[in-house]
DNA sequence: ATGTTACTTTAGAAAGC
DNA sequence: GCTTTAAAAAGTAACAT
């Protein structure tokens, strides 16, 4: 009857307002973060499959669309870090993690944890290093990882490490406050980082 | 071969002393005692002896917390019976105590890859950016155990000592099914 | 460059917003 | 959902020496 044509209308109003809201949001983000267009699709098609699981419920939109575009990041291998997509989000980080947490097993995304080797071309181009100094960087990961080291730290603060290494033994030194910078992490975890990589795979560094 | 060791570190209970209770009267004989119902409604109050924080409730509901063992519980609860009974609160039966929540400290003696443990078990959470430990939920007893790379453990949300060993050994189940480990001696 | 303190995660109850 | 309590694990952070 009329009122139920009234009704369906009143819902899909509000569902496209919600979406088209949602797709907002996600364009100002990724524009805000300067991510390729791709990604920012990705993490629409996320969103999409979101509402149609019916995930939104009690949460924000703006949680799980800042979540949406962290998981695209992390699945495009363009990894942001949880603070990164803070800075441009309208939610705080608790809450953008949760979201994650909520639709990455609701969606079944079996997202291995950001590999450090991920943050190695960011970081290098930031602080104008050379391909050979970014392939010895991931040369150091590789080991590591595959020695099962640096499990418990996090990603940014290892991709620092192996970068300041790499930079001292390619002959174009960048200082550990720089590159901890560009990482977003402090001296003090580049450093802590730094000797435990360089003692577990005896590198010897001349500093 | 290595030995599984549980420690506990907090257990949190629920008491009701099935007596109302007016708090601006408790807060004069409680030493160090926090008032603000502004911003909770419950006195905050700590003993020495036993050392525990107690949440004291209008309803004559308590929360006791930082416990190490039942008996301190049961001993801060008669302290404060004890206390409240000189300020005229009379009791008609005795305290309904009920454990929450035991938290363990513990070690499994033998250290993890922590992202081949992530990719193998089912059900647990690794975000290292976030928390250095994987996070392994037990459905039955429930209980949540935080595994650290070193083998240290944290096992909250068990309400015995017994449920949290359960707890424990399903996850040693789980990692040994998975090829992680080697073998247990309890 | 260290050292201290403090925050991240887990669980649970209480009464009220 | 939040507020308050306690406690551990290991990593990271903020501010002090």
């Amino acid at each position: 009857r009329l009122r139920k044509w009234q009704r369906r209308i009143r819902v899909s109003d509000a569902a496209e307002r919600n979406l088209a809201f949602a797709l907002s949001e996600l364009d100002r983000m990724a524009a805000q973060l300067s991510l390729p267009r791709n990604l920012k699709e990705m993490a629409a098609v996320l969103y999409r499959k979101a509402v149609m699981e019916h995930l939104i419920r009690g949460r924000s939109i703006e949680g799980v669309t800042a979540a949406c575009l962290y998981a695209a990041c992390r699945m495009a291998k363009i990894p942001r870090t949880l603070d990164e997509i803070e800075e441009v989000a309208r939610v705080d980080k608790k809450e953008i993690g949760r979201s994650y947490r909520f639709i990455a097993r609701e969606l079944n995304l079996r997202l291995p944890p950001t590999n450090p080797i991920d943050y190695v071309g960011r970081f290098a181009d930031q602080l104008g290093l050379s391909e050979r100094t970014k392939r010895k960087a991931i040369e150091i990961l590789k080991e590591a990882i595959k020695k099962g080291l640096t499990s418990g730290s996090g990603p940014m603060g290892v991709a620092a490490a192996a970068l300041y290494i790499a930079s001292v033994l390619e002959g174009e030194k960048r200082t550990q406050r720089e590159v901890a910078e560009v990482a977003h992490v402090t001296e003090v975890t580049v450093r802590n980082r730094y000797k435990e990589l360089v003692d577990k795979l005896g590198i010897k560094l001349n500093i | 071969m290595s030995k599984v060791k549980l420690r506990i570190e907090n257990i949190v209970a629920s008491v009701d002393l099935f007596t109302s209770l007016d708090l601006e009267k408790v807060i004069e004989i409680c030493p160090n005692s926090k008032y603000n119902p502004e911003e909770f409604p419950g006195i905050i109050c700590r003993f020495d002896e036993p050392k525990v924080a107690l949440l004291v409730f209008s309803s004559g509901k308590l929360v006791v917390t930082g416990a190490k063992s039942v008996e301190d519980i049961e001993g801060a609860v008669s302290k404060l019976v004890g206390m409240l009974s000189k300020i005229g609160a009379k009791f008609q039966r005795a305290p309904q105590i009920d454990i929450q929540n035991m938290v363990f400290s513990g070690d499994i003696g033998m250290e993890f890859n922590l992202d081949a443990v992530a990719l193998a078990l089912p059900n647990c959470e690794y975000e290292p950016e976030q928390f250095p430990g994987v996070i392994y939920r037990v459905k039955d007893p429930r209980a949540v155990i935080l595994l650290f790379s070193s083998g240290k453990i944290v096992c909250s949300g068990a309400k015995s000592e017994h449920d949290a060993w359960e707890a424990v050994k399903k996850l040693l189940h789980e990692l040994e099914k998975y090829g992680l480990t080697e073998s247990w001696e309890f």
